[in-house]
DNA sequence: GAAGATTGAGGCTTCAATCTTA
DNA sequence: TAAGATTGAAGCCTCAATCTTC
């Protein structure tokens, strides 16, 4: 009845769940905390403006979009209305397709991204990169893409990261002090 | 006004924050599904069963468990009443302390916990563990424990982390069949 | 007054159903 | 009929307020 019972997890083995399990329940909220806080915008709205800016034109198709943020479309469909309401993102009927919508960011919605992204920045290393060693950063960046290989077959979640894209050119608005 | 602003990820950087932003949105995900789907459990609630089965007596005061799940205490709460309303938990007024409630696994929770575990334990080694080698499972249970001495000071989650408690003894009642 | 815990309201995500256009 | 997208209901989490006991 039971399929044959896999076997338990060597000492080795826990250790590695264990933290990694922690890390991954831990992470999304730090990163929301901050983000709310300096800048009232939650993880996933920033990851999706960083889409945006990222695009070509500054403007995606709502199904490409929530590919890039790994968001359902329903999820997508719902946050994508409370940012238009707030004036950070425009939707407008894609002219070649009748059936798809393009969302584009407006400048008031670039404007919350570049006031977002230092702050999230200097999370990001605090919290995260600077606690670890270059060799760790290289280690964990081949681990992590090891199991994204596996949980993510399609690879729509790094395709032009946008955080990370964001985070890659925030000097722009930084020297206009 | 803006503090001075943080340097921008290099590319080192950039890859190992990527990979392992796109692996903390995943992977609860992932767990939540197969558990939901094979035995009516979110991950969290198997967590929590497990931390009881692992407590002395399989009892443990609400602070203590919401510690070792990382919860607050009100989402705690709330899923208790869940639980208990399920019959898979049971909660009593400490005795020691009146201010206290104590939550121990009842034998229809173990039971639950004992179905979900293998299940489990597979899609934690299929999705996971068997992605990467075993020098990589060393270093990734490395680096996140380093980054978990940053976003979780306290080390709260670690303590006797359930999932993983459960997973190391599964064996009882895999020889039934 | 502080600690332990619960409750209720509000917000976000998920799921199923729906609508429109290709 | 399928693809793109939206909507509404239901469930879960967060936050603030509350209640009881120390």
């Amino acid at each position: 009845m039971t399929e044959s019972a896999p076997r338990p997890l060597d000492e080795s083995e826990s250790r590695a769940w264990t933290s990694l399990i922690a890390v991954a329940e831990l992470l999304p909220g730090v990163l929301d905390s901050q983000l709310q806080r300096d800048a009232g915008l939650s993880h996933f709205e920033y990851m999706l403006l960083g889409a945006l800016r990222d695009a070509p034109n500054e403007t995606l198709r709502m199904t490409a979009l929530a590919a890039r943020t790994n968001a359902t479309l329903p999820r997508l469909s719902h946050v994508a209305s409370r940012l238009e309401r707030r004036g950070l993102i425009a939707r407008r009927p894609c002219p070649e397709d009748g059936r798809a919508t393009n969302a584009s960011l407006t400048e008031a919605g670039g404007a919350a991204l570049d006031a977002a992204v230092p702050g999230h920045l200097a999370t990001v290393r605090s919290q995260v990169l600077d606690t670890i060693s270059p060799e760790q950063l290289e280690q964990l960046a081949g681990a992590a893409e090891a199991i994204l290989g596996r949980i993510d077959p399609f690879g729509r979640f790094g395709t032009a990261c946008p955080s990370t894209s964001a985070l890659a050119q925030p000097d722009e608005q930084a020297e206009a002090s």
